[in-house]
DNA sequence: TAGCAAGAGTTT
DNA sequence: AAACTCTTGCTA
């Protein structure tokens, strides 16, 4: 592949590193006014042809090889469409998409995406859900400050060749999206939701049928804490709390309902707990520092993505992950990032290598230390399903010095990421190229069958051997559910076939209604503007100080997401409506009035309940001296209301509306027919986070 | 039982 | 921020 690469941001060109090219040297596209610096093209344009030419980026697909130089044709086909000024807006979109669909079915052989199943949800939708880079079904649709949605992967080919604005409307894009954007929940569980309704296929249906990815933690943990000392010392100091799942530590694979005596329901993909120490206590990774539950001798369970090593490499449905060790940890150095020595393939190290040699099933959680991860949650530790460990190698680590051992993890769960829109788990899928493979040494993969496969005839992936028998007894507080206990799940898990229930997807985590002029701010989350805005109406966005009698530089206020607690000020500020999502609540509004009147009327705006909200003093409740007070019954308050807390927003009928600001606190938000939401807050609302990123 | 571990709160 | 300190759980 030729290294053609833009100018960045600074107009200095990222080949040769030329400050600032001359404007006879300077190529715009003209597709997507990126400048490139013509001498340093690989294949630059005629002068003629100069004023209509195509950055390599947009004439073609740089990481998809197999599609062909025609992609100069196709950007001329599009531009064709876009200039007829006969179409309409929706009869554009069509015959782009038609186009479109011809180059993706000719260029990706193993790409399984039904193209006329993929029109028919984008109709549903109005075709308002197309990405406005490839014109495809958003796949993991990320959205801009600006309101606008693209695919995660269109974006960051976009990001990456140095482009800082929308690719819509040119508004910036702040830095930390770029650095890190964030997958919008609402989107993806729209578009799910819409192929479920699709899919007659009751077994692919049933095995995704209501994963929830936001699951509450209907029980807390009995005993989190047990000394005082530990009490003192926060979690860090704690020891375990009851380990609630009858899984041996030693289990490999999922954690079943018939592990959960106490939910029924097992451990499912996009549970999220607040720390490592609650996830522990779901069994889905026990040790609550190390990254890597195992034995040497006999393979590894479990693995924790958590930013600790820098070569950690994150794609989603596949990354490459780093062993363990090779710092010199002596004397309380906890935090010593620098390599000291090489890794070798022992300890936990060789516990992957064993499951990688034997393809077992192994357990991933994410946590949101993972900062350079997409994939990562904004807030806690989240179950992402089983992968598959296809190879391990070792080679030198991008500190430069010393060898580190990688490991390749491939998916293979039957239900779908959290990130996903799929209705289905994972199918076998082929491994991706690594190029560090050609530096590796010590290779190792698999030579035999797997323990972990995908049974073609069910659909499905399973233990294609008896799984190990277990080396360590069962460390929980309750027994084994026997017969009489196990209750079957009340579960009718009926999913939404008309656009009433499909409107349910879009609702707002404030008011719990469908989204009125929806926003969605840079953590994913969205919701009405009305509400969003409304629940920080009383707080001005800076804060003057002032100090004996000087004016001191005003402070910024953070103002954190009702949903997750991450600072969404400087969204807030210039807050724009998304306006694809606004279009789809639009038509599906239109569509069930024509079906049934009476219930359309239920749906309402929730512009009206969020009024009611602005009757709450935020700023009062916001005061962080309550916070001592009220933490002291926090858990009182948890463990009252069966497990369903919900801390700040009072109730569905928005009596009160505040921020989430409790120590350590878990809420939740939910209704027995509308999604839920775990959310975590802290104390230290307007404490901390003064600093923003520019 | 020593030593390690991708944690977390507090202090500097 | 980084350093320091406090811990527990697990492997070997």
């Amino acid at each position: 592949m030729a290294a053609d690469l833009p100018c960045d941001d600074a107009g200095v060109c990222m080949v040769c590193g030329v400050a600032a090219p001359s404007e006879v040297d300077l190529l715009r596209c003209s597709t997507c006014a990126t400048p490139w610096h013509s001498p340093c093209l690989s294949n630059p344009p005629a002068l003629s042809e100069a004023a209509i030419w195509s950055c390599p980026d947009c004439s073609g697909d740089p990481v998809a090889p197999a599609a062909p130089a025609a992609g100069g044709e196709l950007v001329a086909a599009v531009r064709a469409i876009e200039a007829d000024t006969t179409l309409s807006d929706a009869e554009k979109a069509r015959r782009r998409q038609n186009i479109l669909a011809g180059r993706s079915a000719a260029s990706a052989p193993d790409d399984d995406v039904d193209d006329s199943a993929e029109d028919d949800v984008l109709n549903i939708f109005g075709r308002s859900f197309s990405c406005a880079f490839c014109m495809k079904l958003l796949d993991r649709p990320v959205t801009t400050p600006c309101g606008h949605n693209f695919c995660l992967k269109c974006f960051n080919r976009w990001t990456h060749n140095g482009a800082s604005a929308c690719g819509k409307c040119r508004r910036p894009i702040p830095y930390k999206m770029v650095q890190q954007p964030r997958i919008n929940s609402a989107i993806v569980s729209a578009i799910r939701a819409a192929r479920m309704s699709k899919n007659t296929n009751p077994a692919a249906a049933g095995s995704s049928a209501g994963s929830h990815h936001y699951i509450q933690n209907v029980d807390r943990p009995d005993r989190a804490y047990t000394t005082e000392r530990a009490k003192r010392g926060g979690k860090a100091n704690a020891s375990s709390g009851q380990i609630f799942v009858t899984t041996a530590p030693d289990h490999f694979g999922p954690i079943l309902a018939e592990h959960d005596p106490r939910r029924n329901t097992g451990v499912r993909v996009g549970e999220t707990w607040e720390d490592r120490l609650e996830c522990r206590q779901w069994g889905a990774h026990l040790p609550h520092i190390a990254g890597i539950a195992g034995q040497s001798r006999f393979g590894a369970q479990s693995v924790a993505l958590s930013g600790g090593y820098e070569d950690d490499e994150d794609h989603g449905e596949w990354f490459l992950y780093t062993g363990s060790g090779g710092r010199d940890l002596s004397g309380n150095k906890r935090t010593n990032k620098e390599q000291g020595f090489d890794q070798t393939f022992v300890k936990m190290n060789e516990a992957l290598r064993q499951s990688c040699l034997r393809g077992y099933p192994v357990r991933v959680v994410r946590s949101h230390k993972e900062k350079r991860s997409s994939y990562a949650p904004e807030l806690g530790v989240r179950y992402d399903g089983i992968y598959r460990i296809e190879k391990c190698w070792r080679k030198i680590g991008v500190q430069g010095t010393f060898k580190v051992c990688r490991y390749l993890f491939v998916r293979c769960d039957n239900e779908p990421a959290p990130w996903t829109s799929d209705d289905h788990g994972d199918r076998p899928r082929p491994l991706p190229n690594i190029p560090e493979l050609k530096d590796a040494t010590d290779i190792n993969e698999r030579d035999e069958r797997p323990s972990w496969g995908y049974d073609e005839k069910e659909g499905r992936w399973k233990w294609m051997y008896e799984p190990p028998t277990s080396r360590k007894p069962v460390r929980t507080g309750l027994r084994p559910k026997t017969g009489k206990q196990a209750r079957k799940r009340a579960r009718s898990d009926e999913m939404p076939n008309d656009p009433e229930k499909l409107l349910n997807e879009f609702s707002c985590c404030i008011c719990f209604q469908v989204m009125a002029e929806p926003l969605t701010a840079p953590c994913g989350d969205s919701f009405c503007k009305a509400c969003l805005l409304g629940a920080y109406d009383n707080q001005s966005s800076v804060r003057e100080r002032s100090h004996g009698g000087r004016t001191l530089r005003a402070q910024k206020i953070v103002k954190r997401c009702p949903s997750c607690a991450t600072d969404i000020s400087d969204f807030l500020a210039d807050p724009q409506i998304n306006r694809d999502i606004m279009d789809v609540i639009e038509s599906l509004q239109r569509k069930g009035d024509t079906t049934t009147k009476d219930d359309a009327a239920s749906y309402g705006y929730g512009a009206d309940k969020a009024e009611e909200f602005r009757g709450g003093d935020l700023q009062e409740e916001a005061d962080p001296e309550m916070d001592a007070e009220d933490n002291s019954e926090s858990d009182t308050d948890a463990d009252a209301s069966c497990g369903r807390t919900v801390v700040g927003i009072k109730d569905q009928e928005g009596q009160q509306l505040q921020p989430q600001k409790r120590k350590g606190g878990v809420a939740i938000i939910g209704t027995d027919d509308g999604p839920s939401k775990r959310i975590t807050a802290s104390a230290d609302v307007e404490q901390k986070g003064n600093k923003s990123h520019e």
